[in-house]
Parts: structure tokens; C-alpha cells; sequence
DNA sequence: CTGAAAGCGCTAACAT
DNA sequence: ATGTTAGCGCTTTCAG
């Protein structure tokens, strides 16, 4: 058994590179202003005893912790994923890392996550949706950080906004159809309220129907929120029972979308000719799947690049006001409903 | 413009609730022995100042910092995003936050990445896999903190290990296609050797197809790791159009053997009577699609589970030698391939 | 380009 | 149950 001999320590490297614990602390900077030859000797010091540079000590004395903290509602979700793809890409060049934490659609928790994120000093917040509990909300308030809340368009803001209306979109898609002539339309969503933007994007189909003079109560409740494609499947087989008459159906996700396809599928129910079919997220398999699927694409990697530049900008100290950034999702019309 | 007040600190809180700091570190523990009218006024106190905890400098002074690192080849990955549920589960009990960092499938990457974790001084740190660079490697050997590696059985172990052979998956599925009399059998999979998961797999299918004495030389190389659903399709059209008699095809994952199935349909190529289909990993998709699909579980959320046990066990002190934990993928026979 | 002194905000260790 | 003292390992600040 090896004695667990203590880590060695930015001192232990300025001794054996004789020199002090500061140059070593310049050599370990980007900018540190270190003749290059100090710096290579001290390089080879610290690789010599196997040295790790302490955030924990630079974080509480520089005040400066290089962390950007992000909550997701799932991290299993290609849509998420493609903003926290974005994200990074974009705050990477300035050395700044992503500290995630999930919520799993639930704002209680998003109220405890936001607290635990906070605690570890982060340089700004990026929040998914706009609703919050009274405490989450303050306490982002108080974080005197930049804050930026994403994949929505709150009605107060309470910082920065890169986002888009779920409602609007959905909307959309209704008018699409009822252009095309059909009227008997239904959507497949969440039985919560615990998803906003699915919530959203319901609110948005009963609007969009009644402005259109339209029957909006073919809701179908597919389950909690997400909703999966065995629920999307399941949904849309009770649709098919019992609103046998419906024309199309718009899902709150191209999971949910997928999972009612294939279930027309094993009914032999044609899609689109019986039953149009459309879903929201533009996943990789609404272009693949035959057929392909109808959707909305809310831009999810664009969600997070504008996010990483506006968090860039503010940290350079060039933004003062709150920006609102929208973003335009694109209505992609495809095989399951033309 | 509201002047930028300094935080408040600890002292700020004690000085308002007539208490020690000390005092008000100890009421924001859980075990911390303060009296509860005591740690009530301190709470209130801190409430009322809008105090939030400062980790960094707690991290630094108990030299404890309450995250478990984790590299995962990729964010959007259900597999990986089952592991880190799982893993997310079993750690939430002791309060041990996840610090995730993802290598897109590069070990040069993942040895930056591991560098910029163990700066941030974790607890213990997961990694995807069990190739590294020589120098992550030794990181990871000198870090003196837990090392799991996962998805994986390393021939020599850094530490710990909760895995699978992949090859040994990928050869019970070949066994169970020759079972059934197909002997043309083909392996869609990346061409190039970043994911070591994808290449233990595809060594398994030649390894296993020699060994039945059968001709293993069908290997459609679908781009760059991971693939796609519409990597797999593509290759999937080649491997139709180049080896026309070819009975059976082994997809290094769900997500290409589904883009494969698709392609097939577009060409009313029937499967599995034409052709059986075979992926890797059970995504939800596998058991929903039509035809439903053949694949191995690996049980990524039972990863997870038995990491974080793994973790707490020897945080606990209770383990010393370093723990094999080997998991057993099952083989998932469905209709497009029985 | 390099160094010395001081201290970031908490908590271990030791008291009472 | 609560308080006092010291210090975690860096980097800010000020010198040279």
C-alpha cells in the first residue's frame, strides 16, 4: 500500500523549479507574463510531480469559477441536447464550462437546482422556459449574473430571453392545415401542466382552432410529460377509437409523433391520406421515418449559440439592457402531412 | 443603476442572527448541532439578506467539493443519458452532484477534459470507456480518487470497472442469426476507430463469424462515429446495392439499424424476410418501429446504478480492492430479425 | 518579467 | 450547543 502522500501544491513546484509560488501561477495563465523558458522549466516541474492545478483555491481567490450553470428539464432529449451542444461550442473559446443540472420538468426542483447552482459562484445562469417558482425566481433575481431564459418568450423576463413562442408555432401548424381543408384536428400533448412549453403549445392549438371558428376540444392526454412514442402510440390509438372521424393530429413532440405513426401503421390506418400527422421538434427521425414526418424546427442549436454570444457579451461587459432574442422556428412540411 | 452591493458573507448572516459564523456554517449543514430555534433565526436571517452559500470557499477549506466527474462520449446519446440517470440516482442520496464533460468521442479531447475535471477536484471521477491516452491514463491513475470505467471491460483496469464486453454481445447476436441458418451477414458500422464501443463490435462480428468458419468480410463503413440514422441508410443502400444476397446485417447501433429498416422500406426491400435487421442498444425507438427491432440491451441505466453504489461503497471507505462489475446484455429477438 | 505580503469565505480543530 | 483561531491554495496587489 502506497503511503497517500500528500498532493503536491503550487509550492512544491515553485521550489523545484526555483522560483516563486507566483510565477508558477503566471506560468499555469494564459496570459501570464512568463519568459518562456521559465515557464517550459516549471511546466516540467509540475509534470514531474504530477501536478493538478487547484480550482478549488483559484475559484475563491480570483472570485472567478469559469462555470456557466444550465438547466435542462431532461438531459435525454435530442432537442436539449443540441442547445447544450451550441452552447458549448460557443462558450469553449472563452474557457468557460457548462455546470448542467435537470430539473425533470418539475419547477420544485428547478427551484433546489438553481439554489445548488448558485452556490458554486457560476458566471451566468441559462434556465429552460420562462415559469418559475416565486423563490427560483428571486433567487435568479438576486444572482446579480447574467441570466438567460431559453426556449420560450416569458411574459416577464427576467434577464436575458433566446426564445420562441411554443404557442405561436403550433399555431402555425393549425393554420397550415386548415388551409389544406382539413378541420377535424386533433393534438396529442401532456396530461400535466409540469411541461410548459407542451402546455404551450396546447394553449396555442385551442387558440388557433377557435380563431379559425374550429371544434378544439380533440385533446387526447397522453400521459405525463415527456411524453414517449409508446404514449404518442398509445394516444393515438384512443384517438383512432374514440374521434375516429379526425382528419389530422398534431403531436407536442415528434416522439409522441413517431409513437402515433407507428401506430397507424399496425392498424393499417394510411397516414397521411386517413389521418395527417404532425409533431414539434424536428428529431432526427421526423426526416427519416417513412413517412416522413411534418414538424416544427425551433432551431435548438441556434438557441444555443445566440445564448453563448449573448452570455459572452455580457461578461465583456458590452450588454447592459436585458436582450430578448427570438427565434423564428420553421414550419417543415413532410410525407405524414402535406 | 442599482449599485453593485457586495455580496452578503457568512459573517453578514451571523452578525444579523447574533451568532458565530461558525454557527451559521453549522445551520447550513445537515448534521451541523445547532438548536433548531437557533438554525431558524439563522435561516431567516440569511433569507433576509438574500444569502446564498459560497462553495468555493466551503470546497476549499474542507478540501470536499461534492461532485463525481463524469466523460461520456456524447451528450445526446439515450444510452449515455441513461447511465447518467441512473448514476444522477444513486449519488442525489449523499448530495453528490455530477460534473459532466463530453469528449465527442476523441480520446485526445477526453484527455483535456479529464485535466479540466480533476482541477475542479472531484470525489471520484466516471469515465466512458477503457482506452485513453498514455497520459490520461496516468491522470487518472495518480488522481488518488475513485476511478470507474464504464461500457467497457479494459484489459487493464485503471480502477474500478461496471461493464461489458461489447464484442461478446455482438457475437451472441451473430450465433443466434447462424442458429437460424443465415450465413451472409453483414456489420454496418463507423470507419474509423474513435468509438472504441463501435470497434469492439465490429471486432466481435469478425471474431465470430470466423469462428463459424463464415465469410467476414461483408463491412459496410457508414462515416464517422457515432452514425446516424441517416449514415445507417445510406449504408444500408450500398450494402443492397454492392451485396445484393445478403440475408442478415448487424448495425453497430439502434439508431443506424433504424435508418437501415427505413431504407428498406423506401425500396420495398422486405424485412426481415429479405433481410433480418440487428441493432445495438434498445433505444425506445427498437421496441416501437415497425417492424420492431431486434437489438441487445446493455442496461445502461443498471451502469448508472452500480457506478454510483460503487462510488458510495468505496467513498464509504467500505471497499478497497479495485471492483470488476460485470453486466450482462440481453439479447432482444423482435420482428425484424427472428 | 518576477517576488512578497495579504486575504478570498468558509470550516477543521480545539475549546468551553 | 456554541465560540475562537487558524489556514485551505491559490491570486490580487503592490513592489521592484
Amino acid at each position: 500500500m502506497i503511503p497517500p502522500r500528500k498532493a503536491p501544491i503550487m509550492a512544491d513546484v515553485a521550489r523545484l523549479a526555483g522560483v516563486s509560488p507566483m510565477t508558477v501561477s503566471r506560468a499555469f495563465k494564459r496570459d501570464g507574463s512568463v519568459s518562456d523558458a521559465t515557464r517550459q522549466s516549471i511546466l516540467d516541474a509540475a509534470d514531474r510531480l504530477g501536478y493538478v492545478f487547484d480550482a478549488t483555491a483559484s475559484n475563491l481567490r480570483s472570485q472567478r469559477t469559469d462555470f456557466v450553470a444550465v438547466t435542462v428539464p431532461s438531459i435525454n432529449n435530442a432537442n436539449f441536447a443540441e442547445t447544450l451542444r451550441g452552447l458549448s461550442e460557443g462558450l469553449k473559446e472563452r474557457g468557460l464550462q457548462i455546470l448542467l443540472g435537470y430539473t425533470n420538468y418539475d419547477m420544485a426542483e428547478e427551484e433546489r437546482l438553481v439554489e445548488q447552482l448558485l452556490r458554486r459562484r457560476p458566471e451566468a445562469i441559462v434556465v429552460t422556459g420562462g415559469k418559475h417558482t416565486d423563490r427560483c425566481r428571486r433567487l435568479l433575481e438576486n444572482a446579480s449574473i447574467p441570466v438567460v431564459e431559453t426556449w420560450d418568450l416569458p411574459a416577464s423576463p427576467i434577464g436575458h430571453v433566446v426564445g420562441f413562442s411554443n404557442a405561436a408555432a403550433v399555431r402555425g401548424m393549425v393554420d397550415h392545415f386548415v388551409a389544406r381543408g382539413l378541420t377535424r384536428i386533433a393534438f396529442i400533448g401532456g396530461d400535466a401542466d409540469r411541461d410548459t412549453r407542451g402546455t404551450d403549445r396546447r394553449a396555442g392549438f385551442i387558440a388557433a382552432m377557435k380563431a379559425h371558428g374550429l371544434d378544439a376540444t380533440r385533446l387526447i392526454a397522453a400521459g405525463t410529460p415527456p411524453i414517449s412514442m409508446r404514449e404518442g402510440a398509445q394516444a393515438m390509438g384512443r384517438l383512432l377509437e374514440t374521434l375516429p372521424d379526425t382528419e389530422a393530429v398534431i403531436c407536442v413532440s415528434d416522439l409522441s409523433a413517431y409513437g402515433a405513426l407507428t401506430e397507424c401503421q399496425r392498424r393499417g390506418v394510411d397516414v397521411p391520406d386517413r389521418i395527417a400527422v404532425a409533431g414539434f421538434g424536428d428529431y432526427e427521425i421526423a426526416s427519416i421515418c417513412v413517412p416522413s414526418l411534418t414538424t416544427i424546427d425551433p432551431h435548438p442549436h441556434r438557441i444555443g449559440t445566440q445564448t453563448a454570444a449573448l452570455i459572452l457579451n455580457a461578461l465583456g461587459g458590452r450588454i447592459t439592457a436585458p436582450a430578448i432574442e427570438q427565434i423564428s422556428p420553421a414550419l417543415l412540411i413532410r410525407e405524414s402531412a402535406r
